[in-house]
RNA sequence: GGGGGUGUAGUGUAGCGGCCUAACACGCUGCCCUGUCAAGGCAGAGACCGCGGGUUCGAAUCCCGUCAUCCCCGCCA
């Protein structure tokens, strides 16, 4: 090795101790006769002092040397002199003296500086990614990232779990996110698919008896980005046989909530056991199914007080059987009429027509869009039921249930996000049940999953599937992080009829069921255990726990909004005797 | 596929019709300096204001187009 120790590990207990250190020079103080750098690795930083009177080569060396520049130092760990010891570094009681100094590669003046972490350009940034890296916040991410996945693995080889790769290359599956497909050299006119997730393949390994599966799994989605999402993503994958809904769910809970205890020392876990709400619940209080529980401002139905109330706009739509459901914002009676637009603005890009509000000042006197039509009763139904007090602002929706949830629940995370309610030093975790098996596709006029394929009915509701398909219950679990949905789950069908069953209820006719599922299918009829499984997403989970606004903070290469890699130039045309191989043509389309 | 924001030295920003021959901070270069740690002092270099067109006596500034980028919606079984 080129060096004897890390910068940031050297201590007072190294003092008298000849080292030999390698790194990167973070900064250099030049003061003539003496020069200061801090020399910077992975481990962190120390102070290295050349000094004239003790080596004049050292000396010249560490004076020509600039940020970034490659160096190795031999000397020895020395306490400083008293009242120069640095307290705001780990380091700071002492530093190495240099004999000598190499110089192991110059460096280029870095495009943005590497020892601040001051806001760059995200395209610079990407471009230079490998310098980007070299930040000491996107080097602890990089650290988490590394401890999560190895806390995983640990975690699951102990329970008797055995990662087992799955192929990147695999089969097309039409429904769903758009594929990544790669043609086939050897076979003309066909493609493999880059896998969505290795759903198919953990569910075959249950038939081949494997019991307990794992993967650090990569995924790809050809779809449009978002800060949450890459076209590559990666989950944890992991598939059990003989299993019930309970266990996937309380396995799935131990390896967070002790993992966060290890890692995140300093975050707070809201609840232990994890919180559950039915989907039912979380979209009657929240509005949506992946939740932030972390703050109030719960949707109330105000349905009652509103009908009869002789304010046409609520009774209309109450009569067409939609729903009036508002939020009480406390203590922001005192918005003005402009901010109260801005927030009618947001709720209109999600389909409401209207937001009505009602503002209680500090007196109790009130400003509103609407109270002017309630009689006196009705009015005062209506703030009981919103338990208003004195300084609040109350903010109705009317609409069919899918409109008023939708934008109600953007409205309170907005709120919440305006007021400052979402702590990002607690993590509320979540679980999401009884999702409904299938909603009804309008476009299309019939049932999609809203898991996937392959999740199995609650057992009691299986009847159902012929009678109401609406109201049969699915054996789904999502698992919902700070309001993310940071994975689901489910417990599978194993039984081929079953299986065809669901295939016919989401009209996918047989002979296309069997061309496309077939192996499945065949599958089950081997002999196939009871299994279930969940497939936690990596990137958004260290994400959070790391404190980012992006999944990209916390992967080490990614793709731009466009879905490009700007530092190397992917996607990128191909050679045409690659494509003539490939017997592909490229044909412009506009 | 749709909507919105932003493009000004290496980085972050200011300037938003004439005072711009484009400012500030950091960074960079040179010189000085033996105790700094965001070192300090002095001097200096560095920008066809994303690109193309238009309006105007005059455009970094207004308009149109285009490209890039970020954000949101759609999409994401």
């Amino acid at each position: 090795m080129l060096k004897t120790h890390g910068c940031g590990d050297l201590r007072a207990e190294h003092v008298g101790r000849k080292v030999t250190l390698a790194g990167w020079v973070n900064r250099r103080r030049d003061h003539g006769g003496v020069t200061f750098l801090d020399l910077r690795d992975r481990s962190g930083l120390v102070q290295v002092v050349a000094n004239s009177e003790i080596s004049e080569a050292a000396h010249l060396a560490a004076t020509d040397v600039r940020n970034e520049w490659v160096v190795r130092v031999e000397g020895s760990v020395q306490s400083r002199p008293e009242g120069m010891q640095n307290p705001d570094l780990p380091t700071g009681e002492i530093e190495v003296m240099v004999d000598r100094l190499w110089v192991l590669n110059a460096a280029n003046t870095p495009p943005f500086p590497i020892n601040e972490e001051t806001e760059v350009d995200e395209n610079v940034r990407l471009k230079y990614r490998y310098l980007d890296l070299r930040r000491e916040g996107m080097q602890a991410n990089l650290k988490l990232r590394h401890q999560v996945v190895k806390y995983i693995r640990d975690f699951l080889d102990e329970r008797g779990f055995w990662e087992i790769e799955t192929p990147i290359l695999f089969k097309t599956t039409p429904e769903g996110a758009r594929d990544y497909l790669v043609p086939s050299r050897v076979h003309p006119g066909e493609f493999y698919a880059l896998p969505q997730s290795p759903q198919q393949l953990k569910q075959l390994l249950m038939v081949a008896g494997v019991e307990r599966y794992f993967q650090i799994a990569r995924c790809f989605r050809d779809e449009d980005q978002r800060g949450d999402r890459q076209p590559e993503f990666t989950q944890l994958d992991l598939e059990m046989s003989f299993v019930e809904r309970e266990d996937i769910m309380a396995l799935t809970e131990e390896l967070f909530t002790t993992m966060v205890e290890k890692l995140l020392p300093h975050k707070k876990l809201l609840n232990k056991p994890w919180q559950r709400l039915t989907y039912q619940e979380a979209m009657d209080r929240f509005g949506r199914d992946d939740p932030d529980i972390r703050f109030g401002l719960e949707l109330v139905d105000v349905g009652e007080a509103a009908g009869g109330s002789g304010f046409k706009v609520f009774e209309s739509v109450l009569e067409s059987g939609g729903d009036v459901r508002g939020i009480n914002a406390p203590g922001c009676g005192a918005f003005s009429r402009k901010e109260i637009d801005e927030l009618t603005e947001y709720v209109k890009q999600f389909g409401a027509k209207g937001l009505a509000y009602l503002a209680v000042d500090e007196s109790g006197e009130h400003r509103s869009s609407f109270a002017k039509f309630f009689s006196e009763e009705k009015l005062a139904q209506l703030l009981e039921i919103m338990q208003a007090e004195p300084g609040d602002l109350l903010l109705f929706v009317a609409d069919e249930p899918a409109v008023v949830n939708e934008s109600l629940g953007r409205l309170r995370l907005h709120l919440g996000d305006r007021l400052d309610l979402r702590d990002p030093s607690v993590l509320a975790f979540l679980w999401v049940i009884d999702f409904p098996f299938v909603t009804w596709n309008k476009e299309e006029a019939r049932w999609d999953p809203s898991h996937h394929l392959f999740t199995s009915p609650m057992q009691e509701d299986v009847p159902l599937l012929d009678s109401d398909p609406g109201k049969a219950r699915g054996q789904q679990y999502d698992m919902v992080l700070n309001g993310l949905e940071t994975g689901g789950g489910s417990i599978r069908i194993h039984d081929r009829a079953l299986q065809e069953k669901v295939f016919h209820l989401i009209g996918l006719e047989p002979g296309m069921a069997r061309e496309r599922f077939g192996h499945m299918l065949e599958a089950f009829e081997f002999g196939t255990p009871p299994h279930g499984g969940i497939a936690p997403g990596i990137d958004r989970l260290v994400r959070i726990f790391a404190d980012e606004d992006h999944i990209r903070e916390v992967i080490a290469f990614p793709k731009n909004q466009a879905a490009r890699d700007v530092m190397a130039g992917a996607p990128s045309p191909a050679e045409p005797r690659q494509l003539k191989e490939l017997h592909l043509k490229v044909v412009d389309t506009d």
